[in-house]
DNA sequence: GTCTATACTCCGATAGAC
DNA sequence: GTCTATCGGAGTATAGAC
């Protein structure tokens, strides 16, 4: 990159999708705001105005950039886990949580109600692709239909949002757990129910 | 009570909490304010706040009787799985997912992080209980230490916690589920899980 | 492409009339 | 005990200078 101009940045659209995961990891969507993340950049409160027509296209644009990491490390756990199918759909549990946790962008983010009806193309392909990842993951463990791989992967998540939502919410304070514990806890219930489940 | 006095009401303390489940049910915590509760109700934005000192309180006051209500639930779907003690445990996941859609009020409010130091001696007693009632159970599964009947407790919360609030956030939306079919997969996860934890 | 300045809205909270 | 009116703060978004 060339020398400074100014105050000026060299990727403004890059670094407030960035300041945007690290705003959501600390204060939640509650405490996002374009203006927090212009705060946080030492930008004005218009500049985001020039990247992003208004708030849900820069949300939107947080949400399909967490689609594609999350996608990866699920992708990257699933392999750490080994061959047998179990292990490695339970490791989606693990990995959510600790996704969740450094960057703020779970299912809330991602999945947002607002975006449902959003026409953001790019996004669509981004959060299809991580849920065929988890439906394969699902349906390797031997379900014989696609509406049970659908429950399966339902039940995973359920199981890691709670654990990560109730870890943000400072619900297991008292022992002050790391994440780790938090994300081995979710990992071996997940795994209790999928082995239950008959796989 | 006696007639109108003009646009008054009998007992606007009470009904502004009523107000408030209505208004978390609808919108979540995200939504609520008191403003919003007062527009609820038809009466000026200050009138709120000659029966609650500030918006925490009023908060507060939701949060002692969500804790109240929730643990009778707790108790009723209890004793209506009958004397099984996994079982027992069990119901208060379906209790808990039931409870939070039909108020809005689950663990984000009744614990919020912003009224952990609050000095209200009525509320920290009503969750106090509220938490000795659900030890009771997961301690009436055989737990062998108080540490193990917490760790039931904590997994029991976070299935039902993570199934209310994908569902709240539409995740399940495709087949347009309804409370009780999740409020049973919520039930169905904790009975395994607890089922395997050898009790 | 970023700035300053501004308009609008919503919320929390207070003052003072009735 | 409720009202009207108002203040101050924060957020979304736009206009216009540079």
């Amino acid at each position: 990159m060339s020398a400074d101009r100014g105050y000026h940045h060299g990727d403004l659209r890059a670094e407030l999708i960035e300041a945007s995961f690290a705003l959501l990891a600390e204060s939640g969507l509650r405490g996002f705001s374009v203006a927090a993340v212009a705060r946080r950049l030492r930008v004005s409160s218009a500049a985001p105005y020039r990247h992003f027509p208004d708030r849900a296209h820069l949300l939107a644009a947080v949400s399909a950039a967490a689609a594609r990491d999350l996608r990866a490390e699920v992708e990257a756990a699933a392999e750490a886990a080994g061959s047998d199918p179990v292990a490695r759909l339970a490791a989606v549990a693990g990995a959510y949580v600790r996704y969740v946790h450094r960057t703020g962008a779970g299912v809330p983010v991602i999945f947002a109600p607002e975006l449902h009806h959003f026409p953001d193309d790019a996004r669509r392909e981004l959060t299809r692709a991580l849920m065929t990842t988890l439906l394969e993951l699902a349906a390797a463990t031997g379900s014989p239909s696609y509406q049970e791989a659908v429950t399966l992967v339902e039940a995973t998540i359920a199981v890691a949002h709670g654990y990560t939502s109730l870890f943000a919410e400072g619900f297991f304070a008292h022992k002050s757990h790391a994440v780790d514990d938090i994300a081995d806890r979710a990992t071996a219930a997940s795994r209790t129910l999928l082995t239950s489940a008959g796989h």
